[in-house]
DNA sequence: TAGTGGTCTAGACCACCCA
DNA sequence: GGGTGGTCTAGACCACTAC
């Protein structure tokens, strides 16, 4: 149970659109009757409502209400920051998860993660290489690396499930925020070993530095898509700049 | 001048913020002296901070202070909704806007387009085809289609210049949201027209519906890159699903 | 213990939309 | 004019951090 009234009436809407119950530009119900509805102040529906229009499902209008502007076809939870069992799930894909690689590495073998976690030489990191594989075919190719000391337990077995219910669930750590990069690069010989002989020989990269709520950033995740089958799906508003 | 308190306060301490007032890591001051300097309620600096927050520029840490995690290397106004005017001011970067085409179409014969923009058959759209060009190179094309009878003055003149700036200048709309995907993709003939012969003849594809702050949809912009010049960064934050 | 951010409230006034 | 969202306030209580 949410102590947060603003995340619980937040999470029910969402609920509510993802069932239909308020489809594709349909108006919510106003911010009074929901005041009456869940019996708390004005604020704090505006408070979830202006989750709800952040997140690309709602977009208020002034005089008339918070139109739906969730669709389906359009939305897809890659922009945020999520991890791979949580899409898979949402989505009800089934990939399958090997783990192909399970080492410590010192940071100094890696400049750019190093640099990027801000580790000093001698700090030690889990390597963790995970091929996501459908019907036979390698899909993705996570390569990630964690910082060992905040999380010394980590283990293969985990590593198969799902590291971030471990880190969120069992480590208790909140994580928060990251910076994604996405490009286009040839295969290397990993990449041909991990997806095969492949035309086009080429990756979609995405390189991410994700961190905790208290701004430690743990962990550099490169993930590796084949690149015509590549779909990055974003929802951005823009910066009101607004005068008068 | 805005009338908005909170705006101002988030555009101030931004600018400070670009201008390194607060560096990357620093504190900004706390809650309760901000609402000293600029004289206004808490919930109101709060508003601004939240801003900042869900911008990513600042990090909240409950019992220590608003951090800084603006980071000029990590971060890149391309997830932003944002015309390429603003991208090239923003950056002081001088490309040169060629406009190769500039002509009236059916939305039937792009289905596509017409479906995005929810478009009887008959209405007839504005297609734009501009080369984003420095020193001789291309190294954008952008292929925008915009609904004619929002904008029936539409000019080539204005295309060469900012059609933003048009619609929001001079129109008066307020431009709103976008969904965008990003895809690569092989080059197309009219690619290898406008960029030339490149290795590999891979573009990067941006496809974008924009919309107004009335929900409606206005236009479709494909806007290509040279596939391995091309990087798309991106700042997300993870839904906190908390319970407790 | 003092200071910080997080949540929530009740109420005010405004601008906008529509019948 | 009645309803809708937008902004702002003053104040309350809480949880967390740091010393």
């Amino acid at each position: 149970m949410n102590r947060n009234k603003y995340l619980t009436i937040y999470q029910t809407i969402t609920r509510e659109i993802l069932e239909g119950k308020y489809p594709y530009q349909s108006i919510l119900p106003s911010e009074n009757k929901l005041v009456e509805m869940y019996d708390v102040s004005r604020e704090t529906v505006r408070k979830a409502l202006s989750l709800l229009q952040s997140n690309g499902y709602i977009q208020k209008l002034k005089g008339k209400g918070s139109v739906v502007i969730f669709n389906e076809a359009n939305h897809f939870p890659v922009s945020q920051l999520i991890s791979f069992k949580e899409i898979q799930e949402s989505l009800n894909l089934h990939y399958e998860t090997i783990v192909e690689r399970f080492e410590v590495v010192s940071a100094k073998d890696f400049p750019h993660v190093q640099q990027a976690l801000k580790l000093g030489d001698y700090e030690k990191l889990w390597k963790v290489v995970r091929c996501r594989v459908e019907n036979g075919k390698t899909a993705i190719v996570d390569i990630d690396y964690f910082i060992q000391s905040l999380m010394p337990a980590l283990s293969e077995e985990v590593a198969q499930q799902s590291i971030y219910e471990y880190i969120e669930d069992r480590l208790g750590l909140t994580i928060s925020f990251s910076n994604k990069a996405i490009t286009f690069e040839p295969f290397d010989d990993d990449d041909f070993d991990y997806f095969g002989e492949t035309n086009p020989p080429y990756a979609a990269v995405v390189r991410s530095v994700v961190h905790l709520d208290d701004t430690r950033p743990f962990q550099y995740n490169v993930s590796k898509h084949r690149a015509n089958e590549f779909k990055f799906v974003d929802f951005s508003r823009r910066i009101s700049a607004q005068d008068e």
